[in-house]
RNA sequence: GCGGACGUGGCGGAACUGGCAGACGCGCCAGACUUAGGAUCUGGUAUCUUCGAUGUGGAGGUUCAAGUCCUCUCGUCCGCACCA
């Protein structure tokens, strides 16, 4: 049979019967599987596409056959840069380019023939979609959690714009590698920390790989500890410090600011000054990375400045520092040489004092400085012999009763920045007016359209900007001219929220239908690669629970169940890429076996989560194993005989419970995303059946059930296939409209059970008991076996351990 | 530096709460059917000095029993990285 030629037959079959649209009165019964949206790249859906869209439809599809309505939708995430540098190289506009692109992916997503309702697709780039983000901008903007600010922002100068701190990979442009520099900007933030406790907290109840879970528990990073008051000597200015390590107060040594600190123009006294400012102008000037780096010398300058230590009244010189970041805590460090390596370097190399108030609890321990572990305290006054934990608590206490401190919990999570000075992206929803200021556009005035026409070449500034019909705009508030906010939204905006738009994507007067969303929501498995950890997953997790906050929504997290496939690497173990030329293309691979062959070996050649070396050794061996289903079900097909599932003999009976395993097992596995182990049980049942077939006693009813009953086994798997095998035994509807096998567990006891019988855990015999035997008589049945009592001569039994259904281990 | 995951035949990869290591498949070997076989079917295939001993990166340990648990160690991959 040509498997290619089914491609094509049954996807116009399955459209023709509108097979998978979602009715939306079975809401109660929704199974809302969703795969990450593709950005519509230019190119042929590849390898990486393949892997994530034929697996994850596979489960969809058991699930439908299981009884669920499943809403399986589809998109793409249209917004984005690649467009516009493409459109910069060609001259072809990103619209023009990115539909063309979405229409070729989607005559591609034919060919998966993956379930997919396309009744809910949307296009982030439509303006029925970002008018949409912009509303949500705007109920951000309303709640507090959408603020403009200045503030130094990580800028990529090949991409020409800002990016986020999630899209900053070892100091470069996650996209493009270019070194990312700070910039001083004036940009819109989302309030993400005010969520940091919920995100982090609510991550303990999903159903997400504990990979991931630990990245945004890392990236959050939340600390605990207090805040220390160092009042400065002028009696002025006051110096915070956030520490974890209040019990080493009492051997501060000196402080550090960091060098953009705005205290420290305030403190410096004049004769320091030109050393500060030198020293701030090189800090300004060395890149992030060398920055970051922790091999890198320790520098600082003394400012002239003196602050006091709040607990022991000490005069304390303050520094500034490099290895100080104000992006973290108060951008702020009390300086304890003798528990801090960092500080230790520093005050080595400028000579400063190093005071032990921490020793090892026990006596033996290596005491040698820097000493950072937990100990007992010393040379703390009233403090002294506390140990570290409870010295915090004394300590964090006493300042804050004398208003110098108290607990404080930080967060290493930032704002997430969300201004882009790119074209491609949704405009941002706000006007500058000279008389009101900053004004949100009123929401019956959405969208605020992209121009078309707009010269977008890069020259470090928004294009938008030199668009004059888009910028002039007039207040909505005063009436008089005004000016439109030139960037547009990270485009992780718009995928922050599309699984709320995909169930109600008609909808012309809201963002969505809060009723019909709470009932669809959440998605009940999602599936996608592992890079978006702490991106979009966690923007995601963030947009859901403001929105839950607004009355919105009815739950707090929008992804239940999660799965990561992983990634197919090319050939030599490289990851594909067109430079290192091992780029695989699956069109090789499908115009010769068709799509479900194709989809069938990526499930059973790799395991779906860990990826691995592209090698093609396999698929023939998977292509000659759907021919061997073929054959058998040609077999019976032609015999045209009634099945039936009563099994008689005891040949029936062992291909009854082979079937009978193999549906438990293919269950189980599907369920959990094991399709390799699944399908060598299949495999399995294939072997039995012609064993079962070669027989003289045969029951051709029986077979035939069997074989009835493998093919709705693969139906998830090979769905064309499946069809078309569907058809030959009879079949007068779908595969999909018929109900996936259910294990009978009764068919899975049997009378007897053979066991191992292992003499000081070494196996020695093998022995058949019945099933419902007790120890004892497990026991008995070993010890009169004849391998047994040869093994044994001579030796007396210990200790006898049975365990049911597996062994039985004999002491000696 | 910190955190996490992983390491099993010639290869891809199995092994549920500790319970017969190597499922399934590739490759290889043999047989059958064939004019033929790169088709199909059947059987075999961890290693070894083939009696029964050894085997899950290495060294210890816990246990009647360890790929699985503990300690140390080597290697690979991933994430974070002067986080105070």
């Amino acid at each position: 049979m040509d498997f290619k030629a089914l491609d094509k037959k049954w996807n116009d079959y399955w459209k023709e019967h509108k097979m998978h649209s979602f009715d939306k009165s079975e809401t109660d019964n929704k199974m809302y599987v969703m795969e990450m949206l593709p950005y519509p790249s230019g190119s042929n859906l590849h390898l990486g596409h393949w892997f994530n869209y034929g697996p994850a439809d596979t489960y969809a599809r058991f699930k439908k056959m299981q009884g669920y309505a499943v809403f399986q939708p589809m998109g793409f995430d249209a917004f984005g840069l690649p467009a516009e540098n493409y459109a910069i190289k060609t001259g072809i506009h990103p619209y023009d380019s990115t539909m063309k692109n979405i229409k070729t992916m989607e005559r591609q997503f034919d060919e998966i023939g993956a379930m997919f309702n396309f009744d809910a697709e949307v296009y982030t780039c439509s303006p029925d979609y970002y008018r949409w983000t912009q509303w949500l901008f705007l109920k951000l903007y309303e709640k507090g959690l959408a603020y403009q600010k200045k503030a130094p922002v990580n800028w990529c100068s090949s991409c020409n714009t800002v990016i986020a701190n999630e899209q900053v990979v070892d100091g470069a442009c996650e996209r493009c590698g270019t070194e990312v520099v700070k910039k001083e900007m004036t940009q819109w933030f989302f309030k993400i920390t005010d969520y940091a406790e919920e995100l982090l907290s609510g991550l303990e109840k999903l159903d997400w790989p504990e990979k991931t879970k630990m990245m945004q528990k890392n990236w959050i990073g939340k600390s605990t500890g207090g805040e220390i008051v160092f009042a400065c000597e002028n009696g002025k200015d006051e110096i915070r410090v956030f520490t974890t390590r209040a019990d080493t107060v009492c051997g501060v040594s000196y402080v550090v600011l960091a060098p953009e600190h705005p205290l420290v123009d305030k403190i410096t006294t004049a004769k320091q000054k030109k050393a500060v400012d030198d020293y701030k102008a090189e800090t300004a000037k060395s890149n992030e990375i060398e920055r970051l780096s922790s091999a890198k010398e320790k520098t600082g300058v003394f400012t002239g400045a003196y602050c006091i230590n709040p607990l022991t009244g000490a005069k304390i010189p303050v520094y500034i520092a490099d290895y100080c970041l104000l992006s973290y805590g108060t951008g702020a460090v009390m300086a304890v040489p003798a528990h801090d390596t960092r500080d230790y370097d520093f005050a080595i190399k400028y000579k400063l004092p190093i005071n032990r108030v921490i020793v090892p609890k026990d006596k033996n321990a290596d005491d040698s400085l820097p000493y950072t572990e937990h100990g007992v305290l010393v040379n703390s006054g009233k403090f002294d012999g506390l140990d570290t934990k409870a010295a915090i608590k004394k300590i964090l206490s006493s300042l804050q009763e004398s208003g110098k401190g108290g607990f404080k919990t930080n967060y290493r999570l930032r704002d997430w920045s969300v201004s882009r000075q790119r074209y491609w992206g949704a405009p941002i929803p706000m006007i500058h007016c000279p008389h009101c200021g900053t004004v949100p556009v009123p929401e019956k005035d959405l969208p605020v359209t992209l121009p078309y026409d707009v010269n977008f070449t890069p020259d470090g500034s928004s294009p938008l900007k030199k668009c004059e019909e888009f910028m002039n705009v007039t207040c909505p508030v005063c009436g008089k001219p005004a000016r439109r906010d030139p960037d547009t939204l990270d485009t992780f905006v718009c995928s922050s929220w599309y699984y709320l738009r995909y169930p109600d994507n008609k909808n012309d007067k809201a963002a969505f239908d809060p009723e019909i969303i709470n009932k669809m929501l959440p998605v009940d498995k999602y599936i996608g690669g592992a890079e978006h950890a702490c991106m979009h997953l966690l923007y995601s997790r963030f947009i859901t629970k403001a929105l839950r906050d607004m009355g919105y929504l009815k739950f707090d997290e929008p992804f239940k169940s999660l799965v990561h496939q992983g990634l197919i690497l090319g050939p030599d173990g490289n990851k594909m890429s067109k430079s290192k030329g091992n780029v695989v293309n699956p069109d090789n691979y499908t115009s010769r076996y068709g799509s479900d062959i194709f989809r069938l070996y990526l499930m059973f050649g790799f395991a779906f989560t860990e990826g691995g070396p592209w090698n093609d050794d396999g698929i023939k061996a998977v292509s000659k194993f759907a021919e061997r289903v073929e054959r058998i079900v040609t077999k019976y097909a032609e015999k045209k005989v009634a099945p039936c599932e009563k099994a008689e003999s005891k040949d029936d009976k062992e291909l009854e419970y082979a079937l009978n395993y193999c549906i438990k097992c293919v269950t189980a596995d599907t369920e959990h995303f094991s399709f390799n182990t699944a399908i060598a049980r299949i495999m399995e049942l294939v072997n039995a059946l012609y064993k079962y077939d070669s027989l003289q006693n045969k029951n051709d009813a029986f077979a035939t059930y069997v074989t009835a009953t493998l093919v709705k086994l693969l139906a998830p798997f090979i769905p064309h296939i499946a069809e078309e095998f569907n058809v030959m035994l009879g079949g007068k509807k779908s595969v999909f409209l018929s109900k996936f096998p259910v294990c009978d567990e009764k068919k899975l006891v049997k009378a007897e059970t053979e066991i191992a019988v292992q003499i000081n855990s070494k196996v020695r015999a093998r022995i058949v008991i019945p099933s419902d035997a007790n120890d004892k008589e497990i026991e008995k049945i070993a010890l009169s076996d004849e391998k047994v009592l040869a093994a044994l001569e001579g030796k007396s039994v210990k200790k006898v351990i049975v365990i049911k259904g597996r062994l039985v281990n004999l002491v000696v």
